[in-house]
DNA sequence: AGCCAGGCTCTCG
DNA sequence: CGAGAGCATGGC
């Protein structure tokens, strides 16, 4: 079954799915230049498609390709998570009017033409995710998660190549910490991997219920687990609900970007940088600081910086 | 070698 | 409260 999905606004899914890649493999997310790979778990099956893009940045279509499944409501489920993915709910238009104005986003708008930030696709991953990254350097934490997808999830061969589903919460719960510690996680991501897998699984982590809550209700509802920091909240609020109105001003990359594109005599508190943001971009805060991180990596790029 | 990585928890004053 | 230590490993 092939679904071809209209794109409103402009997509550069090279730009987009860049995280997936800059700092390593994710068995659960094939990045090429010309395609998505990833497996779908809908009705309790793992269904393997890949996404294909064409056209202009501004004129893109992508197209999900099911193989061997017949037209059915997995191509709604896979359809659902393709727009996540891609960043397809993002007001890209409206951004870019409030961005021109803004002198440091400015220059950002044109050689950034059609980044979008990419969602994660469920609370388990992003979360999983964000534990892996806590303190440590992001090509460590690549490693460490594509170790933990590789072991304990499922491998579905497709066109030649292994992809993997993520692992089940139910599956990361059981694992004991004595396990991740041997797959080089500290003692304490052990713990905390395990508790946010138990919490999935028995509800206490609820993705629709998140989803319909007010950010503060997310924040206090998270935090309220083991491991699971302001931080760590406010980049799930970001890149799994993918709300504008957040910015994880205590992240060290963010605070980075705050003093190369708007320095000022004293280094950023969490909160200067938290009133700054939300004064100056509102609901864009989400897109601005997805644009400035990105902004950053270009500019290390070209002065042969790096990260 | 040693310091720092896109944090979080605990302890102590 | 705020400050500071510990965590475990890899990169530079």
């Amino acid at each position: 079954m092939k679904v071809v999905l209209p794109v409103d606004g402009p997509l550069d899914p090279g730009a987009t799915l860049a995280r997936y890649r800059i700092w390593g493999e994710d068995p659960a997310n094939r990045v090429t230049d010309t395609s998505f790979r990833r497996v779908l778990r809908a009705d309790g099956r793992l269904v393997p498609y890949e996404v294909r893009w064409s056209g202009p940045v501004d004129e893109p279509c992508l197209t999900i390709d099911l193989p061997g499944e017949r037209a059915s409501g997995l191509g709604d489920a896979a359809t659902a998570e393709v727009r996540r993915i891609f960043g397809l709910d993002f007001d890209l238009p409206g951004f870019y009017r409030m961005a021109k104005a803004d002198p440091s986003l400015a220059p950002l708008v044109t050689p950034l033409h059609g980044l979008r930030p990419t969602l994660t696709p469920t609370a388990l991953e992003m979360l999983v995710g964000a534990i892996t990254a806590q303190q440590v350097n992001l090509t460590f934490a690549f490693a460490l998660r594509a170790s933990l997808v590789r072991r304990f999830g499922t491998a579905v061969p497709f066109r030649g190549e292994t992809l993997y589903a993520f692992p089940e919460a139910a599956v990361l719960a059981r694992v004991p910490v004595r396990t991740y510690r041997a797959m080089k996680f500290s003692t304490r991501k052990g713990e905390y991997v395990r508790g946010v897998g138990r919490a999935i699984a028995d509800g206490t982590i609820d993705a629709a219920r998140l989803a319909a809550a007010p950010s503060e209700a997310v924040i206090e509802t998270l935090t309220a687990l083991h491991g699971l920091g302001r931080w760590t909240a406010e980049w799930f609020i970001a890149r799994c609900l993918g709300r504008g109105e957040v910015c994880p001003a205590g992240d060290l990359a963010v605070r980075k970007v705050f003093d190369r594109f708007y320095p000022r005599r004293r280094p950023y508190t969490e909160d200067a940088i938290r009133r700054r943001a939300a004064d100056a971009w509102g609901p864009h805060q989400n897109l601005a600081i997805h644009y400035l991180l990105a902004g950053l990596r270009l500019a290390g790029a070209s002065t042969g910086g790096g990260s």
